[in-house]
RNA sequence: GGGCGUUUAGCUCAGUUGGGAGAGCGCCAGCUCGACAAGCUGGAGGUCACUGGUUCGAGCCCAGUAACGCCCA
């Protein structure tokens, strides 16, 4: 270390993350640590496919707890020498996208219909060039440790090749296909969403009571409805096909009010006739269960709302009005008919829009959908067999749940920005053509004027090619044989289905293998108050503010120590403890490395201590890399924070000070030996400050990021030193609290001996004893410590202590005694238990036995 | 309606196969001791949601109750 650089590590009392976190990143970007070479095979090697996040996304906790995770793994499997790549780059986020583009045309006075969709398209990509890449360099803050050079997007040029293929092979197999069945149409986004895409919510409601005259008599048919504006296009009138009260009607018809349709009455296992009158109006073009029965029964599918969500001329009179106009109108007319009987409160549930925030409205609808049991068989297969473990593993039942009861997927959206779907329809024979590439003449009839199909892809289809398609394929690419199947895949719980299950379904249909070998669902970070960490309501906490504030490598560790396999609350705490831990090592090593010896680091044991850092250092080591590789990342930084605070800053650095600052080369070569291996350890959960530190060291020949993780060496292992030093730092510990309860100065050093115990050299200096002590009688007893009388001393305070102690020996010889007096505990339970209570009662007896 | 999860110190959370309840933060008292006040030393603080059961022994196992949360329909 030259004078400069010492200088500077000698003035640098505290860690400052700021300046040093952008260099040090850019050193490891020049390096191309993170550019791995297409070599080996995925077995050897290790992979990581990033989720894609959304191109129009910031960086919020998730990404940055779901990056820790991903880049610690991926940092020590780097560090012990596998290939090692982590791809990463966003998806297109059809509607977000789209939204956000729409906006700013707003505000400009136009629209995407008065553009085109040409121009639109252009006018997106370009706003994707200017903003596109945020979240990526948000990445870069955190410290993650991807492969920059190897950036994908799902609308690249060979990604949309692979999500062409894939169309067009699901096609071939019939299990793609277009029909006009019911869609969860959101009027907001003016799309048809999946049912992934809906979430249902309470909404309290009216519900109306309406009376339907039967034909050819006096008697009426009550029907209860939530949606009486729907009763515009109702086709039937359904009751439970067990119901004797309507058993004589089905068959015969009631007379729709308003319209006067004529509406059979039919008898369907769907109805509960405990609900309501147990009579069901039946409208298959507006309800989704409706819509079932109708297919069943044959009836007539009638449509009065359109996908503007309006009144449509089917309506009639109503034509026009929204749908909440049109129901209050509806109920106006009944009422002034004299047709509706009843009006009340009601709960129930309703499917609103996640990507608009409106309410659904089922319609029917042309749409594309793809079949999904085929894809599911396999891909259950591989769970069931652990070939793709999921943990936690309650996610496991969650996931087979879901694929045992998969249902078709709408896969069409009704946008101009994504994968326009790859079919033509050809004007002169109406034939519908599936191609990878834009065909010039129809097949079969050879006609020219061929139209694409106008609709999207939903963003999800392309996202779960994800695994693959980044890799190069449909191609047979380096880098597909090198890094297929990825190691393992951490994400949250939300989108197990929406992703996780589909690129499972489509890795083993489409390269024929699983995508991943692990998923790990990772806890959801709430907000401080425990309420959902949201934008909308002002609950976020910006990772980058954090980082800010307390250093990436903080946040990291911050975030893996409050992780969990539940969800937790964001813990400022936590992030301060990782902050502290780097700023400790940071001071920690400013004392090695300023005071060593210039010696070759290794380890040279000469006292009890030394042996015993070296083998709890063996132990950390050994624990820290069982626990990351399990996924216990919380114990994993628990552990870590633990050694570095309490082994080695707490107790060994205090305790070999005096030996380090004379220059003793055996205590200098094995800190600096210990450091080293503590500074690999730490890299991938704080991979800024130990690089930076190792920069200081003397046995430093290259950086961190690639330098061998450290490995197990039994040898050191050590178990007589760890408990003769545990044994000391205990006895230290003791008489430190006598001394502060007994009163004493702070500075005073206390005359004692010691009897049939020779402590470590160290217990006597930490805790201000000097055991040779001559003279006066013993005052009080600490353990096998004798203290002996000193002007230093207030005789009431030691009294007291005494006095103390007394009481918590008698009652530990009165618990002990007692549980030794319970013969059921004597004759049943394992001797070795019973053994150690008598021990335990003996070792009190003889202890109360010197204070009397 | 079905399923899952949670309830442990003032706060946020750990508690492996049943054998004397832990951490971080906060709190109290003390400490400019040649790395670090983002530090050091010592201390206080818990009817482990509730009820019952199994057991020599239950935070942990079983049954039930309550509150909160999530997923699916």
């Amino acid at each position: 270390m030259n004078a400069e650089r010492r200088q500077a590590l000698e003035a640098t009392t505290r860690w400052d993350p700021g300046e040093v976190e952008a260099r040090v990143f850019a050193e490891w970007i020049e390096g191309g640590y993170f550019h791995p070479a297409a070599e080996g095979t995925p077995e050897e090697n290790f992979s990581v496919a990033i989720p894609p996040p959304n191109v129009t996304g910031a960086l919020h906790m998730g990404h940055a707890l779901n990056g820790s995770i991903q880049d610690t793994l991926v940092r020590l499997n780097r560090m012990r020498g596998r290939n090692t790549l982590w791809i990463l780059g966003t998806d297109h986020a059809g509607i977000a996208t789209q939204a956000v583009v729409e906006k700013e045309l707003r505000k400009e006075g136009t629209s995407r219909q008065e553009l085109g969709r040409e121009a639109f398209v252009e006018r997106v990509w370009a706003w994707k060039e200017e903003y596109g890449s945020r979240i990526v360099e948000q990445y870069k803050r955190l410290g993650a440790s991807c492969d920059y050079e190897r950036e994908r997007f799902t609308l690249d040029e060979g990604y949309v090749r692979a999500v062409y293929r894939v169309f067009k092979v699901l096609y071939d197999k019939g299990y793609i296909y277009r029909d006009n069945y019911m869609v969860n149409w959101d009027p907001g986004t003016r799309s048809a969403i999946s049912d992934l895409e809906v979430e249902n919510r309470e909404v309290e409601d009216a519900l109306y009571s309406i009376d339907y005259p039967l034909e050819g008599s006096d008697r009426v048919l009550t029907v209860a409805t939530v949606r009486p504006e729907t009763m515009l296009a109702d086709t039937a009138v359904a009751v439970s096909p067990g119901d004797e009260r309507y058993a004589d009607l089905v068959g015969s018809f009631c007379l729709l009010p308003l319209v006067g349709r004529r509406l059979p009455i039919i008898a369907d296992d769907h109805v509960d006739p405990a609900f309501g009158t147990g009579a069901l109006k039946i409208t298959p073009g507006h309800d989704v269960n409706d819509f079932e029965i109708g297919r069943r029964h044959g009836l007539e599918e009638i449509t009065v709302i359109g996908e503007d969500g309006r009144m449509n001329a089917e309506a009639g009179e109503y034509a026009g009005m929204s749908v909440a106009e049109a129901q209050a109108a509806v109920v106006a007319a009944l009422r002034a008919e004299g047709r509706l009987r009843g009006e009340e409160a009601y709960a129930h549930s309703v499917p609103f829009s996640h990507r608009s925030g409106e309410r659904i409205e089922p319609l029917i609808s042309l749409q594309w959908f793809c079949r999904m049991d085929e894809l599911a068989r396999p891909a259950i297969e591989v769970v069931e067999g652990d070939e793709v473990s999921i943990t936690p593993d309650q996610w496991k039942r969650v996931y087979l749940d879901w694929m045992r009861e998969i249902r078709p997927w709408c896969v069409s959206r009704q946008l101009w920005w994504g994968h326009r779907i790859p079919v033509w329809y050809c004007a002169d024979c109406e034939g519908e053509i599936v191609a990878e590439v834009a065909p010039e003449r129809c097949p079969a009839c050879g006609g020219t004027g061929l139209r694409q199909e106008e609709d999207v892809l939903d963003t999800w289809f392309s996202s779960a090619l994800w695994p693959f398609a980044t890799l190069g394929w449909p191609d047979e690419t380096p880098e597909l044989a090198a890094f297929y199947p990825t190691s393992f895949l951490t994400t949250a719980r939300e989108i197990l289905f929406l992703w996780v299950a589909r690129m499972v379904m489509m890795g083993l249909e489409f390269p024929g293998a699983i995508p991943f070998r692990d998923v790990h669902v990772h806890s959801v970070i709430q907000a401080r108050d425990g309420r959902r960490m949201s934008k909308s309501l002002g609950t976020g906490i910006d990772p980058l503010q954090e980082i800010d504030v307390h250093g990436a490598d903080a946040l990291r560790f911050g975030l893996l120590a409050m992780s969990s396999t539940q969800d937790v609350r964001y813990s400022d705490a936590k992030v301060e403890q990782g902050r502290n831990l780097a700023n400790k090592l940071w001071n920690a090593s400013r004392l090695i490395l300023l005071n060593a010896a210039e010696v070759e680091p290794g380890p040279r044991p000469v006292r009890v201590e030394d042996r015993w850092l070296l083998s709890r250092l063996e132990g950390t080591i050994a624990s820290v890399s069982a626990k990351l590789e399990s996924y216990d990342f919380a114990h994993a930084a628990q552990e870590a924070y633990s050694f570095v605070f309490r082994d080695l800053c707490d107790w060994y650095l205090e305790i070999v000070k005096p030996r380090l600052y004379d220059g003793e080369e055996e205590a200098s070569a094995t800190l600096l030996y210990a450091l080293e291996r503590v500074l690999g350890l730490l890299h991938p959960l704080m991979p800024f400050v130990t690089e930076e530190i190792w920069s200081y060291h003397p046995a430093r020949n290259g950086h961190l990021v690639v330098h061998p993780f450290p490995a197990g060496d039994e040898a050191l292992r050590d178990e007589g030193a760890e408990e003769d030093v545990e044994e000391g730092i205990e006895l230290t510990q003791r008489l430190r609290a006598w001394r502060d309860l007994a009163g004493v100065p702070v500075g005073a050093m206390l005359a004692a001996v010691t009897e049939g115990f020779e402590p470590p050299e160290f217990v006597g200096r930490l805790s201000r004893f000097a055991f040779d002590g001559v003279g006066s009688d013993p005052v009080a007893s600490v353990g096998p410590v004798r203290v002996l009388a000193s002007a230093e001393l207030d005789a009431e305070a030691v009294a007291g202590r005494l006095r103390k102690r007394r009481q918590e020996l008698e009652a530990e010889v009165e618990r002990a005694g007692r549980k030794l007096g319970n013969e059921g505990f004597v004759a049943k339970a394992p001797a070795e238990v019973v053994e150690e209570e008598r021990a335990k009662l003996e070792r009190y007896r003889r202890e109360l036995d010197e204070l009397a």
